[in-house]
DNA sequence: CTAGTTTCTTAATCTAGTTCAAGATATCCC
DNA sequence: GGGATATCTTGAACTAGATTAAGAAACTAG
């Protein structure tokens, strides 16, 4: 599936606006491990992904990764507080297998906003649904055991555990990776 | 601060956008400890906080109450999904104190959408900055101890302790009120 | 004012999850 | 292919936070 064919599951495109989005993408490709953003400094990109899959983490004093979200093919990513507001990030994307992403520089995105009000919709749709999707990992963060996390982890990224490590699982979940290999012990006993 | 002004932050409005705008919200007046929207029920507004505070939470199995979020005045709050997609909602949300709200429905906002498309930005706007928000919390819920979490939870909302029951504030944070009150007292003695 | 209810704290005991250390597997690279 | 490196598991000791229970404080409402 294309960016435009994703895209226009939630609105409809005319050629121009379509072809102009695609003028200011910048595609690329990145190699297993391969960083896109590094914590410490600014956002450029906002990242669209294409294919493969790439983590974005937190790294705490201590020099522990802390997994904030995980992106498949056809989500964006990034760290949208840096972004937005072109601070310092705090957070660090890679690659996670080899991948094809495409980038949007923040003033580019500016002017197709302004230029193409019916992507103004577009975000808000896809912002909306990946608020909804965070209110319902915070809710289970709070409220649910490490065990019922894992099983809706599984649940929600079927394909990533055959190849992602399992150290970024466990920290997504928020536990070690000691404690995560004792769940599934016990999950496999049953 | 009026609704129109607080949008008027993020976008500019004509008076025919801003009447319109006003002539679709319904007005209510909470008591402390009203229900606006229920668990279980179809969500029917989204709601514009105008003064006063609501908090918004979910009941599991046990009946054990967490609370996902409280809203301040000039905030927007309410079960997204649930409104969204009109499905049954999961969570409740109530008032903490007595309170001023603002009322949309899900026909009306989609009209609005429709008739005047400046306020898919002023809600691309909001729902993005709520997204660095949700993040931000996550971060904290995998990364941080209760006892940060809990500093953090004083910077953001400095006036809430004062008339908010502790026990929705542990629950906030993710822990029980027998904890927060030892987290308050280690604090205290430094 | 007072009885009833809710909230907050304290303390003892318990458990989910961490830390540390070591061994076992798997993966990578020359 | 083999040595180096990264990943995964196991177990023992530990700690952050939960549970249970009970008393103190605060806030209702009649």
């Amino acid at each position: 599936m294309t960016i435009l064919q994703a895209i226009e599951k939630h609105i409809t495109l005319s050629k121009e606006e379509g072809n102009y989005l695609l003028s200011i993408l910048d595609a690329k490709v990145l190699k297993q491990g391969e960083f896109i953003e590094t914590a410490g400094k600014i956002t450029e990109h906002f990242i669209y992904v294409k294919s493969g899959c790439l983590m974005t983490y937190y790294t705490n004093e201590q020099a522990h990764d802390h997994v904030i979200q995980f992106a498949m093919p056809n989500w964006w990513t990034g760290d949208l507080n840096s972004f937005t507001k072109q601070v310092v990030s705090a957070y660090s994307t890679r690659a996670l297998a080899d991948s094809e992403v495409l980038l949007i520089q923040k003033k580019d995105l500016d002017t197709l906003l302004d230029r193409f009000p019916v992507f103004e919709k577009y975000f808000r749709i896809i912002f909306q649904n990946s608020l909804i999707t965070h209110q319902n990992r915070i809710v289970q963060n709070i409220a649910a055991t490490a065990e019922v996390r894992y099983l809706e982890f599984q649940k929600k990224y079927p394909s990533l555990e055959q190849y992602v490590p399992l150290k970024y699982i466990a920290s997504y979940l928020g536990i070690t990776p000691e404690f995560l290999s004792k769940i599934r012990r016990r999950l496999m006993e049953r």
